[in-house]
DNA sequence: CGATAAACGGAGAGACCACTCCACTTGAGG
DNA sequence: CCTCAAGTGGAGTGGTCTCTCCGTTTATCG
């Protein structure tokens, strides 16, 4: 069962090297555009061949759960940290923000978070590490009454769907609009009026047009362009 | 200008006939399996030939278009509906309420109502009277002090967006945290303590894992089993 | 009922993607 | 420096999807 390590540290050096190169053209590419990705496009950022990409990581789901669970842990401090906050409110407020911050700037780490993987185990055992915490971290603050008695557990994993679900023409509007939402919901999520009536940040102002929505669905703008326009 | 009338009426019968039945189709497919559904599919539903569908529909967005218009202009009517409601507090709140359910029964309409179609004219006219509806109804509300005073026309966008967002393994479970979500939300906004201190619907009960998720990514799930999992 | 244009179905061209195979290259131990 | 297994690149295979072409069928009107 040593494999694991004994498997990276056996690689010839060229081999690890690309293994790196593999990795962080996958990172970036999987925030940009998300999961799914051309393989091809994957192995052309990291400048080698198909058959290395797939030596290395055999399925899609192996190289995306490789990726994503440094961040996953990363993830999970930030759980740990909250709980060492003696404020319970502040401490609750601040994952929620900054786990959806996260979400906001990485599209494939949410993807593969609100993901099940059937092989990938230990990212499975983080993701439920997280959600431990996070449930502990819901339940001091309850217990501080500073939270509502009507906050159930599942509602943080409905705050992260809902945080998935915006989309905007520029990074930087999804992130003012995943702040806004997120103090939204936070509001409704407070006991106490003091937090309940923080200023908000500041509104998205995006309008049901001007949106990416189907930008990010290419055959319908292809129907369009590809044939006639292109050309 | 009067082509789009003759346009139909000059159709033969069995075109007639079949333009009809391709719209039945089109409107399950994409309530079912979202815009993406492949061309092929809506005439084999449709019980008619590929030409067929595309000598009706030159582009999905023509499709798309022509199967959600209808529901769009329910939309604005529902708007319509709530501005008549004497109490302005909940003519919002209904709307809301209604098109956010109306957003999670049908999934393509979602997609279509968050896009924009460059070519569909009138899409874009009931999208934007829907707006001026909706814009009008939070005033209405806000003027009444039922509505909270940092609330931005946007944050409706952001509702929508947010909604849209909510993925589940069940038709039901994903209509559960919606209302969740939706009540939430409409809490966060409410001015007054009444509205704001409404009994919230049942939890959602959605953990991590559990989500569809990437089972509506077909690359990721299809590596492990396509091929070696299949046979 | 017969002529004819409108409408039809389905095969197929072209693009894209996942994943594999194999002839060539190269790092590392002797 | 030589050997050779480990490692590599990219062409190739099979599958899916969009959109078109064309020989056949059929509604409609005189």
């Amino acid at each position: 069962m040593a494999d694991a390590s004994s498997q990276l540290t056996d690689l010839r050096a060229d081999a690890r090297h690309n293994r790196e190169r593999l990795l962080d053209a996958a990172r970036e590419l999987f925030a940009e555009r998300g999961l799914d990705v051309p393989m091809a496009a994957v192995a052309r950022r990291a400048g080698v061949g198909m058959a290395t990409l797939y030596r290395r990581f055999p399925t899609r789901a192996a190289l995306v759960t490789e990726v994503f669970t440094d961040q996953l842990t990363d993830c999970a401090s930030v759980v740990d940290e909250a709980l060492a906050d003696p404020d319970a409110w502040r401490g609750f407020r601040t994952v929620v923000e900054n786990v959806c911050a996260m979400h906001t700037q990485d599209r494939g780490f949410t993807m593969a978070f609100l993901s099940e993987f059937p092989d990938a185990y230990d990212f499975t055992r983080e993701q439920e590490r997280a959600e431990r915490g996070l449930t502990a971290l819901a339940d001091r603050a309850q217990r501080a009454g500073a939270l509502r008695a009507d906050f159930h557990p599942s509602d943080l994993v409905l705050v992260l769907m809902a945080n998935s679900g915006l989309a905007a023409p520029s990074q930087e509007a999804k992130e003012i609009a995943s702040r806004r939402l997120v103090a939204l919901l936070l509001r409704s999520f407070a006991a106490t009026p003091e937090a309940a009536d923080a200023p908000l940040p500041p509104p998205a102002s995006v309008a049901l047009h001007d949106l990416p929505g189907l930008g990010s669905m290419p055959e319908l703008t292809a129907a369009g362009t590809t044939v006639s326009g292109r050309r």
